[in-house]
DNA sequence: TAATTTTATGCAAGCGCTTACATTTCTAGC
DNA sequence: GCTAGAAATGTAAGCGCTTGCATAAAATTA
């Protein structure tokens, strides 16, 4: 907004239509108390000015802004940008206007985000997993900002969520990948710290090995960022573990996809020698050669019950409650038995 | 913003901390030019009660938001991602808040979204492409909103823009594509209406051909929405052109690996029976097999050398200049001499 | 036609903040 | 100790819009 003394208000509208300021905002905000002639007239005159209503101005007389900002990791990982596409459409058709942000996975760049929005004015809050400062959820109590969890889901936590089971789903793969035969497990994991949606995963795993009588310390993990070519690097580590895993279950499709091309690098086949499983179930997983076996997760169903319940929280003051959407095993060619070849590794 | 009494303002903390709100407005604005026990008591409160300022409130009087708007088509596309990832890293190093809307390549949806950026205060905003109506660019003249242009970049038109040239990058890559010997080349486009990039790149090929001495006319064309499927279905269609086409040129990436995964599916090898290449240099295209032959945009380095124009567009009033950046050739794989096997065809 | 509703419009008080300007309080210098 | 100038703080006028209430005009009814 520039200061500059050209751009119309709502004053020169109504100057320009001969009419008092009050009947320019009902045309504008409540055209159906307003007689037709002068609703033309009235219209006509914005029209010719070019006016734009100012928000901040419109914000603090109106006291709402139809806006709901949304916090997401990254814009770079397809999972959210799908969600929040969806995301943005359903709150669009219910006219609000969503404005999102991306921490990089900072908890204080995220922080200061929250801020910002909250300033704004946002109606109300998407934020994507649970892990965060108790004072952050104080102070938007406070500030009265209904908030939404999404990606995940958890009876544990006081807030309204959506989102799947990840421990629960990762713990799935996780005895299919046993069931196949697979006793060394490698586990490429996102950073765990400050990521319940991470740590959830790697629990998961854990509880299969558990259930299946093993001990799960015995797991090599490797936590690293986000990124392919993260999870190409974690892979050549993983590979220097002994015993060498049979089968590689990566957080997310991406690292696994990393890990993927990696083996592909080196000349490992994938599932013969080496398994990997990823998580999502982007569309990238179904291009990569072998196809990715990985859990699905209906990231665009998530996005858009995120909407229309935040929307319903916010309207409603209601509290929000939680919803939990299923995921499935996708099983693609990427997993296979142990039994493959195992006598390839045993000169290590 | 809900319309509660227990939300703080500058006058709850005013009186908390026993002084006028002008203080405390400079505490939280100016803070040199308070009293350093002053500062500290008012801090106090501020923290004590839990206070943010109100953005509506101070836009109105400051009349200014550091706030950038972006608009761009959807989320969805990698190329977007990663560049406003960067464009918003850069911009919060300068002090902006990025708020972000995708318009679905919808023109009317991005019309609105322009408003409502606008009319929350954008300090500046960065929209995709050139085209748009030009009703559109006398708003935001009027309005005084800088405005740059980023994924495009032309002499042709008076706003600055940051981009690459997409006609001759293309053009560059079908010289390659014609210099194998291919003579029948089909294309998936994007939607070329309201959309410069896509058409751009279009007339590149055009170009290419028409310097090879052929005649462009002859070009089988495929224009569809952004999609992998979509790349997928649009192969189908160009393989029943006749002569049918030894390579497949497609204006983005993903359509490419579309059209690459339906080949696959088909039995068609890559690049032996047909060629394909892409545009943009996704992660993706490396990651495909066989890896994708594309043109490489820097995408990240346009998104942060956007912010840095904007934000001095904004500051210094200035109007702006284009900057355009390099694109190269990435030849993978998935391009090979036309020569391969023609014999195949013959049956056709 | 007068009285009563109904409908359309205007008036004016804020919404919470910034900032020019006025006022008060310090600091020095003599 | 007095005073000029600097530093700190206060006063109050908006910023552009919405909305409760008052008023005027039109429509309805008796």
């Amino acid at each position: 907004m520039q200061a500059d003394r050209s751009i119309p208000t709502l004053d020169d509208v109504a100057k320009a239509a001969d009419v008092s300021t009050a009947t320019v905002s009902r045309c504008l905000n409540l055209p159906e108390r307003v007689a037709k002639t002068t609703l033309d007239r009235v219209l006509k005159a914005v029209k010719d000015l070019g006016y734009t209503p100012n928000f901040g101005a419109r914000v603090m007389a109106a006291r709402r802004t139809f806006t709901i900002g949304a916090i997401i990791p990254t814009m770079e990982n397809a999972i959210f940008a799908r969600g929040l596409q969806a995301f943005q459409e359903e709150l669009r058709s219910h006219g609000y206007t969503l404005l999102v942000s991306s921490s990089s996975y900072q908890p204080d760049v995220e922080k200061d985000q929250i801020n910002a929005l909250v300033a704004r004015g946002a109606d109300g809050l998407l934020l994507i997993g649970y892990d965060r400062e108790p004072e952050i959820y104080k102070y938007l109590e406070q500030q009265k900002v209904p908030v939404l969890i999404a990606w995940a889901f958890s009876q544990d936590h006081g807030q309204p969520s959506i989102g799947f089971d990840n421990r629960n789903s990762m713990c799935g793969l996780a005895d299919q990948v046993i069931a196949l035969g697979h006793q060394h497990i490698g586990v490429i994991s996102g950073i765990t710290d400050g990521n319940d949606r991470a740590s959830q995963r790697l629990e998961g795993i854990r509880d299969a090995i558990q259930k299946a009588g093993n001990n799960p310390s015995d797991l090599t993990v490797i936590e690293t960022d986000f990124g392919i070519q993260n999870g190409a690097n974690a892979l050549d580590k993983l590979l220097q573990a002994s015993p060498r895993p049979t089968a590689v279950m990566c957080g997310n499709d991406v690292l696994a996809v990393g890990a993927l091309r990696r083996a592909k690098e080196l000349g490992i086949d994938v599932p013969t020698d080496l398994s990997i499983t990823g998580f999502d179930d982007i569309e990238l997983a179904q291009i990569v050669t072998p196809a990715l076996t990985t859990v699905h997760v209906p990231h665009r169903e998530m996005g858009r019950k995120a909407a229309t319940e935040l929307v319903e929280m916010v309207e409603l003051r209601s509290n929000g409650v939680s919803i939990q959407l299923d995921t499935f095993l996708q099983l693609r060619s990427s997993l296979g038995p142990a039994s493959g070849q195992p006598h390839k590794f045993e000169t290590e």
